[in-house]
DNA sequence: CTAGATGCAAACTCTTTGCATTGCC
DNA sequence: GGCAATGCAAAGAGTTTGCATCTAG
């Protein structure tokens, strides 16, 4: 993989999304940082959080109106409890799929109301 | 509810997504709809995708590249299985939820190997 | 007849890109 | 010094809206 520069703004919204623990939008992180002091374009943003994303310290998802926003995750591979009142993520392991809802009232306190489920592979015509 | 008049591109939208079983993009549907003949355009084609959602007749979501995209879905509450090589979407009922291996693997032979999911709820601090 | 739907074009929002300049290692 | 990142501005893509006209009920 091509070199990736540890710039401040890197490290900046690095920073935030730690702190922050939801997902945020580009547009979002762009005044927080703006309102901080940062000198920064919004174009940055996008191509930082393009960066992250290939190495895997944020991960993005589209939100209900179709903007693109991110959230930090150093996990490999797991799921996200999102609180509907705050946006707060809470991470819910692999193995917590078969029984999500112990998962998520025991382990995390978490009052599940509702959830959104997609599965990806090939249907018996494809494979 | 105000009143929903059946014209002509709101059946011939409903038709194309029950028969094509798939996600479609507003601008695929209008390729479609152009390529039958019809004379329609693409702001109708949004704004009937709109009230088919409201009706509870179509489902949308927005894809990888942030596209938004529709399918025919007239059960209320459940999930689906979306083919990776042809776009088909199975339903997956949601009892299905705790066993979901099985109801792929077994009653519709999906091949799974992946998926993603969202829970929504309110977090130990907001309820 | 009347509320609702449509076509067309313009406006908007979010995101990406080109290019000269700046910054990290 | 050299590759990578940045700012700015302009271009793109997808979606929405205003308005006069048309149409289903």
């Amino acid at each position: 993989m091509r070199n990736v520069y540890a710039t401040s703004t890197l490290r900046a919204i690095v920073d935030l999304l730690q702190r922050e623990k939801r997902y945020l939008s580009a547009a979002a992180i762009f005044r927080l940082l703006r309102g901080a002091g940062a000198r920064v374009a919004l174009s940055t943003v996008y191509r930082t959080l393009e960066r992250l994303v290939l190495l895997g310290a944020v991960s993005g998802r589209t939100d209900q109106s179709g903007e693109a926003t991110y959230v930090y995750c150093a996990e490999r591979h797991h799921h996200h409890a999102i609180c509907r009142v705050c946006g707060h993520v809470d991470d819910v392991e692999c193995e917590a799929m078969d029984d999500f809802r112990v998962a998520l009232s025991a382990q995390k306190s978490f009052d599940l109301d509702d959830h959104a489920i997609e599965f990806f592979g090939r249907c018996a015509r494809c494979r």
